[in-house]
DNA sequence: TTGTATGCGTTATCAC
DNA sequence: GTGATAACGCATACAA
């Protein structure tokens, strides 16, 4: 530490710096000039080795790359945590992590150069995640695939109540055949979304056997939407998982020479920006995606202050009406 | 390190799991068995304190969060870069930075955790990246605002030159009233692309008059749009320097009753995704976005390397001809 | 091929 | 309020 030239030691220097009590106000000011003017930058490597704190954090989202940043309800959280996270004393860093490099992520996670972990769309697939909270604080967004003991952190929407919701307003428009196009099998939140069309419709007795498993994405969601016209031409109410899935439904439709909503009525769920870019705007159950990722971080951050919180937080969701339904 | 219980002393293993020659077959693999039993992880920051190395990049995205991952060019570059830096030893890590961070941002490149670093959207206000090359490998998405010395190493398409084709693709058509939608004034991509159009008018005798300042975003693009109709009715072509922009400037076009392209004609420029769901599939200047993200990642591992390598990268970059003009 | 000793740059625990 | 000095966990030059 050069800036011991500054006629003191490292030692108080280091107290200067990190703006800790008992250090004079003129050592304090004297020390800042001279580091300001040699441009001296605290080793972060050597600081959190001796600290056994790295102030950063991790947002993973095990995706691969494109996939990913293709989903604005995805986009949405990361922004909200990074607006969180950027009022703190932590630095984000985001890994958006192909199934190939998972192993090395993981070790990345467990290396000791993060102090907590944001996990923002996970899979069954990630088993290994689940079990990162032995070695460092992870808080997740959207109901981990897997009860663990002891349990995650998670924050998420009531999917299977929401689903109801969305089923039920296309019930009440007298919707007899309603199919759903599914997020991928293997996440929670995709699972609980079928599990409440299916309750919703079993209780107006009706069968749920229009199905197509779509994957988040507009091509997932047009093929799953071609298969469902071609199968069962006589559907008239859809339930997607997310918006660009229900945007891309809409699109086959037309072009299939259906009308959106008096022929097909379709309902979809986020209200992100897809839902208004749409080319039939989108009637959509809302989850407030940027505030849920604050407040992923903001659980994260109360954690590692040594706080006491709620192991699941539940953000609320309500239907939103526009022309698709 | 625990491991040392595997009867070796901490050199020997740390040798085994770096996989350093003079090391016994037995021993390395009795090492990694143990060191897998006790799961144990080796200490990042201690590592890169010791070796002097992070064995970590960092991408840098000098946009507020949403504002950037909305532009499909941008995740693209990222997608490029993910996927080579997988290949390698290195770790990424992505940092999308809003203004307010940017003190923060700089001390962590700065402060040895990263070994390079990416910089995709440089403005001139981010002028504190221009000098980070003399800290850190640097490399640049797009030539940097300004010329430094020595030079930051960038790579680009001819964004003078590849405007020139698309706005002489316009005077093809017979157009004579060609407007620009510009990107953000003080981004060097921005203003060389609307250079390019400028001289493509001047040299067919042309007033280059119909300028409207954009930022990249749909948002700005329509506004941009709208602004030139009101005060330029006579418009016949757009060169809008993006297709995010161009694509919603075709919007606004429609809904103002002009045909796309009989009554005005557009060029976008990126051949992003955005190009191909606008209402008017949109002829555009491709650019390999993924590929300049793999190329700069690519170039940045050689300099990590040691190997000696080009300041400046030009990419190809052609005419995609569609509906839209 | 393996063990020993030293240092990386910072924080932290003592004294002063 | 400040100065010594010992960790922090690993890599590495040198010795064996």
């Amino acid at each position: 530490m050069v800036a011991a030239e500054a006629g003191v030691t490292r030692s108080t220097v280091s107290r200067a710096l990190n703006g800790e009590p008992d250090v004079s106000q003129t050592t304090i000011a004297h020390v800042r000039v001279v580091a300001a003017r040699m441009g001296y930058v605290p080793n972060r490597a050597a600081k959190s080795l001796a600290s056994a704190r790295s102030m950063a954090i991790a947002l993973v989202i095990p995706e691969p790359g494109v996939l990913a940043l293709a989903d604005p309800h995805l986009v949405a959280v990361m922004a909200g945590v990074s607006r969180r996270i950027e009022q703190s004393d932590y630095l984000l860093n985001l890994m958006v992590a192909g199934d190939s490099e998972n192993q090395k992520i993981m070790r990345y996670l467990t290396s000791g150069v993060v102090d907590g972990v944001l996990v923002a769309s996970q899979h069954s697939r990630h088993d290994a995640l689940l079990h990162l909270h032995d070695l460092v604080p992870v808080v997740f967004s959207g109901r981990p695939t897997e009860e663990t003991d002891p349990p995650n952190y998670f924050i998420d929407v009531d999917n299977a109540g929401a689903a109801g919701v969305a089923v039920s307003h296309l019930l009440g428009l007298g919707r007899r055949r309603i199919a759903t196009i599914t997020g991928p099998e293997d996440m929670a939140a995709a699972g609980d979304r079928t599990a409440g069309w299916r309750a919703a419709l079993a209780s107006a007795g009706l069968p749920a056997d229009l199905v197509a498993v779509g994957d988040w994405t507009a091509l997932g969601g047009a093929a799953a939407m071609r298969t469902l016209l071609d199968e069962h031409p006589d559907i008239d109410g859809v339930f997607a998982a997310n918006d660009v899935m229900a945007a891309a439904a809409v699109s086959v439709l037309l072009d299939a020479g259906r009308r959106v909503p008096e022929d097909v009525a379709v309902v979809g769920f986020d209200d992100s920006s897809a839902a208004l870019s749409a080319r039939v705007p989108l009637t959509t159950m809302s989850q407030p995606s940027e505030r849920s990722g604050e407040l992923m971080a903001d659980l994260l951050l109360r954690i590692l202050a040594g706080e006491q919180v709620p192991i699941s937080t539940v953000v609320e969701s309500h239907l939103v009406r526009r022309e698709s339904a």
